[in-house]
DNA sequence: GAGCACTGC
């Protein structure tokens, strides 16, 4: 291939990444869990470290900042120090004086974690007393002790269930606002609420310069007119990152996956010392990238290269033992090229990398607000989350990225990604408002409004799982109790009806396996005698059944890490079903939902997973395909459904339709359609198909 | 007959 690359500009350090922090450095999987260490020392030369970071500089300016508005912007850029840095300000400046607490968000588990491990080092404090976190599985703080305490946002909406007021914090600090996850907008969204109700409330929002200008307008509560009375202010504090070169293509590339092998072997024939990590969409073309990879390897080595090649995937479905190699160090004669998803985009970090290769395509979740379908669908990256890509190359030292598309085509992709909040399914979101006083879902105060058709799917919805009334009322106790599951509303219904058909043991196992993907792990190089172990668990009923025969067998079978890797079983996985069985099981004591077993019997469980998820039925048509009950939709058996192989049922239940190539049903299990007539009257009757009501759907 | 971005409670 000749030259495809010019050179079209120069990325200049800090002006482009959006605000990512000291902490992503230490957000490397293989980096967190450990132990804290405390070297009593180190104090001073700890004291010297903070006053050097970029954020240091700004100290008074953000303590005055945040005496005379409600809430603050921070345009934080990488590397700033921002995360670790204001909660000490603040603590230090008798923010948490009187028993108060500093409270910063973050969006994944292990940033709360390894940020508050990083404070709590510099403190010279032990994890868990003044600086602790919680985040769902693991409360390491102390409800007296514990002034700066980090949390996921989930975690933080989930205490607004306990304290809608949040009466124990004096500031919030909300990290990486600019990801609009679905818990960030909720949380922005009460908590611009709460500070209607509590004046004393500090909000400090930490965002990339793209969003600063959004998130203060929605904060500005000043009507005035007058600047002088606003209540939001903004701070922009610089990074501290290296140069990334950023290439472009001449033209547009017909090819991404090939173009990506040949940028890898270009750079490594003529680039010096550094890994590359190059971001494709999915799990198949990184494993198509990296055979490809190693067979030009191989070729290079034959022809006497003296430097060698180590083509690496990574994606969320590896199994962790092959996710770690990412991490591993390679000899100098040995280049690393990571080959990954989006996983690589925010949530992990790999150091050492120099070049990033950039698709410019990404796989998202979207949702149609008129069929209530979901689907994974390959789009273009946004500019953000291309500038978040080329930021991975520029951690250690100067980098260089190529993105596979043309300036032209650059300048033409959105500006950023569309919040979660406006492509999901709002039933959870919801029924977690209405639980936490929410009345008027419909006026609630969202950074990005969802589509109105969304929350009418919603509502219907929950107003058929019984969880809301005819007026869009909460119901009392069952739309109560199943707002605090951290579920989806229909496992909820399913969880809290498992008494009444005396399986709650099983319907418990089911739910939780459920929250886990890939359960069945299938190594390319192993794809059959994998397959031959998983068909072992398989039962003609159907997926559920199938998954609590896994658990089953992995709890008689102590929960041993080497038998799931004999059966090609996801231990890390199983080890997580555990936990959120437990989580679940609590839930159930709670509502005193009756402990019972169906003995063997799977009739009983399939109705009980029929009384959540009726809504979600389909029959089997003549053509071989299935076509939903709810709109006569076409639907087939996911390839990783046991009832893939097997002679397909008439009628079935499943958790969610997923489109991609076609629309997919995702875990599928069989059921009689006299059970829906049965359990879900209110929702089916019995009839033919030329009579019909609007709600009741005919069986 | 043929396939599942990523978090989080």
């Amino acid at each position: 291939m000749a030259a495809p690359w010019s050179t079209m500009k120069f990325w200049k350090p800090g002006t482009e990444g959006p605000g990512l922090s000291l902490n992503e450095e230490r957000e490397a999987t293989a980096e967190v869990g450990g132990s804290i260490i405390y070297n009593p020392h180190a104090s001073l030369s700890i004291e010297k470290q903070r006053q050097k970071l970029p954020v240091f500089k700004h100290r008074n300016y953000i303590l005055y900042l945040l005496e005379n508005y409600q809430t603050v912007v921070i345009v934080g850029e990488t590397g700033c120090g921002k995360s670790t840095q204001i909660p000490q300000y603040l603590l230090e400046a008798g923010w948490a004086a009187e028993g108060k607490v500093v409270g910063v968000t973050q969006p994944r588990r292990v940033a709360a974690v390894s940020v508050a491990g990083r404070v709590a080092e510099e403190r010279g404090a032990l994890l868990g007393h003044e600086v602790g976190y919680t985040i769902r599985f693991d409360d390491c703080s102390d409800a007296h002790a514990t002034r700066i305490k980090f949390l996921t946002d989930g975690m933080l909406v989930r205490e607004m269930m306990a304290d809608p007021l949040l009466k124990k914090y004096s500031v919030l600090m909300l990290d990486e606002a600019h990801e609009r996850t679905l818990y960030t907008d909720i949380a922005i969204g009460l908590l611009k609420k709460i500070q209607k109700k509590r004046g004393d409330l500090r909000l400090i929002v930490a965002s990339a310069t793209l969003d600063a200008e959004q998130f203060r307008d929605f904060f500005n509560l000043n009507e005035s007119g007058n600047p002088s009375k606003d209540t939001c202010g903004i701070l922009t504090v610089e990074g501290r990152t290296f140069p990334v070169d950023v290439f472009y293509t001449m033209s547009p590339v017909p090819d991404y996956v090939k173009a990506t092998v040949e940028t890898v072997m270009k750079i490594h024939e003529a680039e010096g010392d550094g890994d590359v990590l190059a971001f494709l969409t999915g799990q198949e073309e990184v494993e198509r990238v990296v055979s490809m990879l190693v067979e030009q390897s191989r070729a290079l080595s034959r022809s006497g290269m003296k430097k060698h090649l180590r083509a690496l995937p990574m994606y969320a479905g590896l199994p962790y033992s092959e996710q770690m190699k990412v991490f591993e160090r390679v000899p100098h004669t040995v280049r690393k090229v990571v080959v990954a998803t989006n996983i690589a985009e925010t949530s992990i970090t790999i150091n050492g990398v120099v070049f990033v290769i950039d698709c410019g395509f990404v796989k998202l979740r979207a949702y149609n607000p008129k069929t209530a379908i979901e689907s994974l669908v390959v789009a273009p990256v946004s500019q953000a989350s291309a500038s978040q890509r080329a930021g991975r190359g520029g951690r250690n030292r100067a980098g260089k990225c190529y993105r596979l598309y043309t300036e032209e085509d650059f300048e033409k992709l959105p500006p950023s990604t569309v919040p979660e909040m406006q492509r999901t399914n709002l039933a959870p979101v919801i029924l977690q408002l209405k639980a936490l006083g929410i009345d008027n879902v419909l006026r609630f105060s969202f950074l990005s409004p969802p589509p109105a058709q969304s929350m009418v799917q919603a509502l219907e919805l929950l107003l058929a799982l019984g969880g809301l009334d005819e007026h869009g009322r909460l119901t009392e106790p069952l739309g109560m109790r199943m707002a605090e599951f951290p579920l989806i509303p229909m496992f909820a219904k399913m969880l809290l009806e498992s008494g009444s058909f005396g399986c709650s043991e099983e319907i418990v196992t089911i739910a939780a396996m459920m929250q886990i993907q890939n359960v069945f792990v299938s190594p390319p190089s192993q794809k059959k005698p994998a397959a031959r172990k998983h068909r072992k668990f398989a039962v003609a009923e159907g997926d559920h059944l199938t998954m609590l025969n896994v658990y089953e067998a992995f709890v008689k079978n102590r929960r041993s890490s080497q038998w799931c890797q004999e059966h090609f079983l996801n231990y890390k996985g199983l080890q997580r079903a555990a936990a959120v069985r437990e989580q679940l099981w609590r839930l159930l004591s709670k509502f005193r939902v009756p402990k019972k077993s169906s003995e063997g019997d799977p009739e009983v469980i399939l109705r009980c997973i029929v009384s959540g998820f009726f809504a979600n039925a389909a029959r089997l048509h003549h053509s071989g395909a299935y076509r939903t009950l709810r709109d006569d939709h076409e639907l087939h058996i996911h390839p990783t459904s046991v009832l893939y192989a097997e002679k397909p049922p008439k009628w079935v239940v499943y958790n969610e339709v997923m489109q991609t190539s076609r629309y997919f049903l995702r875990d599928v299990s069989a059921i009689e359609s006299s059970w829906l007539v049965e359990l879900a009257p209110h929702f089916y009757r019995r009839g033919t198909h030329s009579s019909g009501s609007k709600r009741t759907k005919v069986v």
